[in-house]
DNA sequence: CTGTTAGCGCATTCAT
DNA sequence: ATGAATGCGCTAACAG
């Protein structure tokens, strides 16, 4: 179907070697002026594109980078992807992604399939699931790259945002602002660790500032706005005095949510109730009120992850990594 | 580094040739049990994992299939790249994702690289601009489908969604409940047929219920929130006489954001004012009130395009295919 | 300045 | 039942 070196070869009269030669510049000025010209002729008349594949069988590297994640549809993996996008361009690589919907044996199949397309590196955003033993394989093979989660144990490096930091950026804020009783809207289920990291650095803020964290006000909510719309009703039926008069929840849809009930219930944000979310998905700023929230730099991580990748590729060691993330002060709180 | 089909032959003893029978499973049973077994432990015990390049190489195909997009974090997008996913690891195929970020260039050499690569088709999301020469190159080489928009001229097949008939569905359920003076935000740049056609849509339904446009409350406002709410300041501003009773939003953000700002003249939804939006966004149910709006077949039109790459991969022709849209009726209406 | 040769990892005739 | 030989498209030593 498409044209071979050979064909380009056979063409203009040469040996394929020379073709080589001239279309990657080796041994620049080694070939004569007039075969060169011949050579480009031929080539573009006959539309001959190199096969990269061929390339890679015989050299070391393919410049391909897998990434696997939970869900591309999730707008900070999206971000961070743009990230990776964007540097990998820059030098040639280029990205097979994959999908797993949380569904470990998919992590297991398309970790296997990228070492069988000898991918020179993976970008892999686990979850919390036993699938060592394959990892360990893998890794061995090529470099594996941690990100925004690392399975424990795994003496694999990682990149991370440091969740219980923004757990307790949002809530040492609250406090400062002056609330004392804080409510809290916990995504902590066992697959992500993120949510545990985040109500943690929640507690450790109140541990801090001297104040009992109150079981009664932490509610498991899971990542959906209905959760938090759901949560904010349990928290209304609380008698006065006990109700909080702030809330840091572990994303902002939870926030959403609440606040919708919260709004609905006539209480006023931020001065009945303070509302810190998590995330900063990008209509945060829309939210009415503007969302204050913890914000995690999801392209640069990306970016970064791919940084390392190439340089790992290139030989280097991998540095695990662990971001800050930032608080992003709007008009909820 | 990895070991390869030759490690494991001279370590179980046998030719290269057995080992390839035995892990492809070719001329069942004319292998013996027990090299069979030696093969295959060998093969575990050197954690073999056969080069899919390689292969890919040998044969005619290389499970490969690019994605040209202008930007994977546009949540369209990211669904459809989940639909495409989703069909795809059914069949062993893999995707590799580029994003233009709405660079023509980027198109070329995303297309150019693509064909490098030896991907058996690529699913491309074209904006409209002049990169006809270099398309026709490609396409001549391997499998291309357009997705989304279509260029001009271009004698490719294309999976599209008929924005026309979105806008006439917006705006001919606006006219039948009742409404005269329709406004409408538009997108209508030239790069994105979407906004024009969609805009065309809006007219046509107008002119089958004998309703003259009326240009000033016709409005380019792009794609964002903030155009809504700066061109919703501009209806507000009108003598009330010419005020619509309706607004159709080219994009859902475009209609939250003029909601904001009827909302925060004092006007009701969908009293006041009714409105409809475009895109149906994850969050549309979500926003207060929740917007009627039209959707797309994201998911779906994936699993579609990915189903038809396969099927012009096994030699069948390509055929173009148009979806419709679909009203979805919510509470801003 | 240019051609010959070999080899990357694998599947596939064709022999044995 | 198994092995030797060949070729896929390309690059790189090595010759000439």
């Amino acid at each position: 179907m498409a044209a071979t070196i050979k064909d380009v070869a056979r063409e203009s009269g040469v040996s394929v070697c020379t073709v080589s030669r001239v279309l990657n510049n080796t041994y620049r000025n080694k070939v004569s002026e007039e075969t060169r010209q011949r050579v480009l002729d031929v080539s573009k008349k006959l539309g001959y594109r190199p096969s990269l594949i061929a390339r890679g069988l015989k050299g070391k590297t393919t410049n391909l980078v897998g990434l696997v994640v939970p869900d591309i549809a999730a707008s900070f993996v999206a971000n961070t992807l743009m990230g990776i996008q964007s540097v990998a361009e820059d030098y040639g690589y280029s990205i097979l992604v994959y999908a797993t919907l949380g569904n470990p044996q998919k992590d297991i199949d398309y970790l296997r399939i990228l070492q069988e397309k000898r991918v020179d590196g993976i970008l892999w955003l686990p979850l919390n699931q036993p699938i060592h033993e394959v990892f360990e394989e893998v890794a061995n093979d090529l470099h594996v790259l941690q990100i925004y989660n690392h399975l424990e144990g795994l003496k694999a490096p990682a990149l991370l945002v440091n969740q219980f930091k923004g757990g307790y950026m949002a809530t040492d804020y609250l406090i400062k602002k002056g609330h004392q009783r804080i409510a809290h809207f916990s995504a902590a289920n066992v697959t992500d660790m993120h949510g545990v990291q985040r109500l943690t650095g929640y507690k450790e803020a109140l541990k801090t500032h001297n104040i009992n964290p109150d079981e009664q006000i932490i509610i498991e909510t899971g990542y959906h706005w209905d959760g938090g719309y759901k949560a904010a009703e349990r928290l209304l039926k609380l008698p006065a005095k006990k109700r909080p008069t702030a809330l840091f929840a572990s994303t902002d849809m939870v926030a959403w949510g609440a606040i919708k009930r919260f709004k609905q219930a006539g209480l006023s944000i931020p001065d009945d109730i303070a509302v810190v979310g998590y995330d900063d998905i990008y209509i945060a700023d829309k939210i009415d009120p503007p969302l204050t929230t913890i914000s995690q730099p999801k392209e640069k991580l990306g970016q970064v992850a791919m940084d390392i990748m190439l340089q790992a590729i290139s030989g280097e060691p991998m540095t695990s990594m662990l971001f800050d993330p930032e608080l992003i002060v709007r008009c909820s709180s």
